[in-house]
DNA sequence: TTTGAAAATTGATCTCGGTCAAAGATCGAC
DNA sequence: GTCGATCTTTGACCGAGATCAATTTTCAAA
């Protein structure tokens, strides 16, 4: 398998679909009837449109999925009949070139609605990266909701223009940026998302693997470590047990990721 | 000014917000009343999601703007008080580093609309790269119309949702992509463009220059013109007046772009 | 038709980050 | 605890594309 073709970055096996070993989708929740009303995550989410009282019309559209760490939720180019919240976990989605070199285009924790991207088909694949908990809704359904309920479609036009927003930062960092100044970058991303779920400033749980933050950040997993060794021996973080990362000069990585200090 | 530290891509001057080389807004048009009705390229736009006899209250909150290549529409930063259709002509919207590095984050042609990424200020900057005439909007009335006409926000949210599917496109391009293939990848996309407003398969007019290219696809000026020597050279393309490219092997590029040749 | 500024091309050289290879570290399963 | 698979780190080297530096071409204005 001559993969070294004068091609950059990391490269994955072929996907190979297999459903044997990846039995697709996900543990499927007995409960029809999600309990929407209890839902601790609701504010996050665009459930957030629907009044309490209202909220059964939402219950009796979503399924609860559960997902195993490294399960596939979708892969790109299958037709598009759901739509999901994340209520916990984080995933992945990515696409794919044919010789295996991926784009991680996000990671999706509680709260992110996943399939505001759309073309028919799904237009990436989607990954669990820790244990995850949907609320999977038909698309049609939602369609439907929608026209009942206009908040509904004032609040997904706001999540996508807020998903576009974020694409255009990541469009400069991809295209730009140097692999210090992603590294910084994605940290601090990681952090803000940290912080609106209520974690702590000072460190950073990190959940994916070195490949994957290369894949998300255009670069190889060699270069990953040696700029987390850099920024370790530059006394900007540290790196805990599980690798934890503790922030020790947040002033710094501020500036390296916006591009003001290049050394 | 030593701009030479250890960075990477094209360069331009920091933006001085000049308003005297470069007075903004463009000329508005005299006609507050702009006439929907007779627009020839509704049907691109999302305008074509009111009914014929409802424009009156489209055209009621839609101004007329011209824009002169290399003027700007909005700077990044300021308030999104406007959004805008793109009636003829092209533009570009781009981020700046504050050491002048800068990423094209799209061109806009006839039929597409400006200010669905969005963060309560302009996420990027927009400037003409050809003569461009715009529809204006505000924003607030907008917002107005779509309590009035569901289908506008349906539509918006479409719009939102293709333009979100390709900057995941984008998102593998400036990450995993080789200089040849973003090129190939670039007009692709560019003749695709033509296609729907009905130009010729065989040639392209391309109206930006190379470091817009560049910056649009995470090159420097020179990568650009030596990809495009290289394509020539493999009788893939050829240039013709007025740097009109001119396709002699459009399989061979779909192949480059898609990642499947790498040579 | 000439002219001058901006854009494009080409060449020589350099460097950041990729590639290849080989330890170490981690961690869940047994 | 230990085994084994996976992930991470580190080292040596390389190459695609960046940088620096001239030309050459283009094109609009005079």
């Amino acid at each position: 398998m001559s993969l070294k073709d004068n091609i950059r970055g990391n490269r994955i096996a072929p996907q190979p679909f297999n459903k044997a070993a990846d039995p697709r989708p996900g543990t499927v929740g007995h409960r029809p009837d999600a309990p929407c009303s209890a839902c601790s995550v609701r504010q996050l989410t665009i459930c957030a449109a629907i009044a309490p009282d209202e909220l059964s019309h939402l219950a009796d559209v979503a399924t609860e999925i559960k997902l195993a760490p490294g399960k596939s939720l979708f892969y790109e180019g299958e037709a598009t009949k759901y739509a999901f919240n994340v209520t916990s976990g984080t995933l992945k989605t990515y696409k794919l070139l044919p010789d295996g070199r991926r784009q991680i285009t996000g990671f999706q924790v509680t709260g992110d609605f996943l399939g505001l991207a759309d073309r028919g088909t799904y237009v990436h694949s989607a990954e669990a990266v820790s244990a995850t908990t949907l609320c999977r809704f038909s698309r049609d359904r939602l369609r439907e909701l929608m026209d009942g309920f206009p908040a509904l479609g004032h609040r997904l036009l706001e999540k996508a223009s807020s998903e576009l927003a974020m694409a255009h930062d990541q469009m400069v960092l991809l295209g730009r940026k140097t692999a210090r100044e992603k590294i910084a970058s994605f940290l601090l991303m990681l952090s803000q998302r940290a912080n609106q779920s209520g974690h702590g400033e000072g460190s950073l749980a990190i959940e994916m693997t070195r490949t994957d933050i290369g894949d998300y950040l255009g670069l190889t997993t060699e270069t990953v470590s040696r700029t987390f060794t850099q920024l370790k021996s530059d006394k900007i973080l540290s790196i805990g047990k599980g690798s934890e990362i503790i922030f020790l000069d947040r002033e710094s990585l501020v500036k390296i990721a916006d591009g003001f200090a290049n050394k």
